[in-house]
RNA sequence: GGAGGGAUCGCAUAGUGGUCGAGUGCGGCGGUUUGCUAAACCGCUAUACGGUUGAAAAGCUGUAUCUAGGGUUCGAAUCCCUAUCCCUCCGCCA
């Protein structure tokens, strides 16, 4: 959420960063129903200044108390349009997206600019095969199974499958904890509707949630839900930032509209595992903090020897809360595609607004934090490119080595 | 699922219809005193949204907020209703 003070000081910032991002919006409104909002609290504060004044008198006569009671029902009116106002307001205002950071490109995803790139992608002597094929042959992906259990777009791991994921859970989360200095989380996976909008998923994004209808509860997303949301309506101290989190959780994501688009396998399916960071800096070190946060993403496929690039989003591609992201894009050999595996996002103070998270500085002041988040890495896809990238022409897997201590020391996955 | 009890300023507590513009203690900040520390003493101590002065820093001022939302009343922290959360007990349960 955007500062209505800053919409009411900068309109046209505001309608260039809907114009770039290729949005339709317009503001118009928005302003028109804060000068409204303003004149009229200007009246009503007046009345209800004098009443309080009469009222702290004491017992009234007769003639005080009708005087009263007219100017209770002038005020309970202004009040109700004041109330009317501030829903639309608060309304549209969830509606306005943050404000793109000057150092994006400015377009469509056509626009998106790539940073980086690491690794050289594996030269094969045999025709390499998907990660589907990869896990049936070696009984550790089932999917004619989980869609029984399930329905499409879900996943079932066996065997040596499943220990593959716990490994990469482990080292993950021990990678982030040991030596990016972050706090391990493991928060809840149903949250309530205000930490679903104080992230940012609500409400434009409902229909792509899972929700619990007798409960009014939700299936996290992600973990930026319930991990940003611990420090909702709360004031930090100075000296406790920057805080970084990590969790793992599994993330749910009922994909509604996109029906024949990756399909197959792991690439997008309705449940997948995540091990994600979070941070709550302070405004002037956030775009530092991201590029820090990219590199602690970019270092969990770096141990992993998987090639990667690294694609800075234009404009018109970036999330609705985010001022500036990055996307990290996995090389995967056996369907020949680069897989998004991160999405790295400082949402600058447009979440912390939303969510009410701010700290009080040295000199008693108290602002907004700055929120980051980005996942180190989403599970399903990085073992779609461990397999496709390790696989051998005897059909077994190599293990990366940074998995085997987490694997008993197994340095290959073969047939059972 | 059932029966009770509770939620007040960072923490602890006082407050059962107007003098609450929310008291007190602790903590925190600033000051006095001091060789230093402590103690003692003095002062300050939240957030939001407006108005206004000012170049700005900042100040002055109004309104709202005693978990949240409704209601009663001329007037609500206080009375009533609902919701949420916490605690105790019973039942069920990994």
């Amino acid at each position: 959420m955007l500062d209505i003070r800053f919409i009411r000081e900068n309109p046209d910032i505001v309608k260039t960063a809907i114009k770039n991002r290729n949005m339709k919006l317009d503001i118009q409104e928005v302003l028109d129903l804060d000068s409204d909002r303003r004149k009229i609290l200007v009246e009503v504060e007046g009345l209800k200044a004098e009443k309080n004044t009469i009222s702290k008198k004491g017992k009234p006569d007769q003639a005080v108390i009708d005087k009263m009671k007219a100017l209770s029902q002038k005020v309970d009116d202004l009040d109700k349009k004041v109330e009317g106002i501030d829903e639309k307001l608060g309304n549209l205002l969830l509606y306005i997206p943050n404000i793109p950071h000057n150092s994006i490109p400015i377009g469509s995803s056509e626009n998106n600019k790539e940073v980086r790139k690491w690794g050289e992608p594996r030269k094969f002597d045999f025709k390499p095969k998907t990660h589907i094929e990869i896990g049936e042959d070696l009984d550790i992906l089932d999917f004619p199974r989980s869609s029984k259990i399930s329905g499409s777009g879900f996943c079932l791991f066996k065997g040596l499958g499943a220990l593959l994921e716990r490994a990469l859970i482990n080292f993950m989360l021990d990678l982030h904890t040991k030596e990016h200095g972050y706090k391990e989380i493991f928060p809840p996976f149903l949250v309530n509707r205000a930490s679903m909008t104080g992230t940012g998923q609500l409400p434009k994004l409902e229909e792509d949630m899972y929700k619990l209808k007798d409960d009014e509860l939700f299936l996290i997303p992600t973990a930026e839900v319930p991990v940003t949301n611990i420090h909702r309506d709360e004031i930090l101290d100075e000296p406790e930032l920057p805080v970084y989190y990590t969790a793992y959780t599994a993330c749910f994501r009922r994909e509604a509209g996109s029906y024949g688009k990756d399909t197959k396998g792991l690439m997008r399916v309705h449940q997948f595992d995540k091990v994600e960071l979070v941070k709550f800096v302070k405004p002037e070190a956030s775009f530092d903090e991201l590029e820090k946060l990219l590199g602690n993403a970019e270092k969990v496929l770096q141990k992993l020897g998987i090639p990667y690039r690294v694609v800075m989003l234009a404009t018109g591609d970036i999330s609705f809360a985010a001022s500036k992201c990055y996307d990290i894009e996995a090389w995967t050999p056996g369907i020949e595609k680069n897989l998004e595996v991160s999405s790295c996002s400082n949402f600058t103070d447009f979440q912390a607004r939303r969510a009410n998270i701010k700290y009080r500085t040295k000199d008693k002041k108290v602002e907004y934090v700055h929120t980051l988040n980005g996942s180190g890495i989403a599970m399903a896809r990085t073992v779609v490119c461990i397999l496709e990238n390790y696989q051998q022409k005897d059909g077994s897997v190599i293990i990366p080595e940074v998995l085997r201590p987490y694997m008993g020391q197994r340095d290959r996955i073969t047939k059972e």
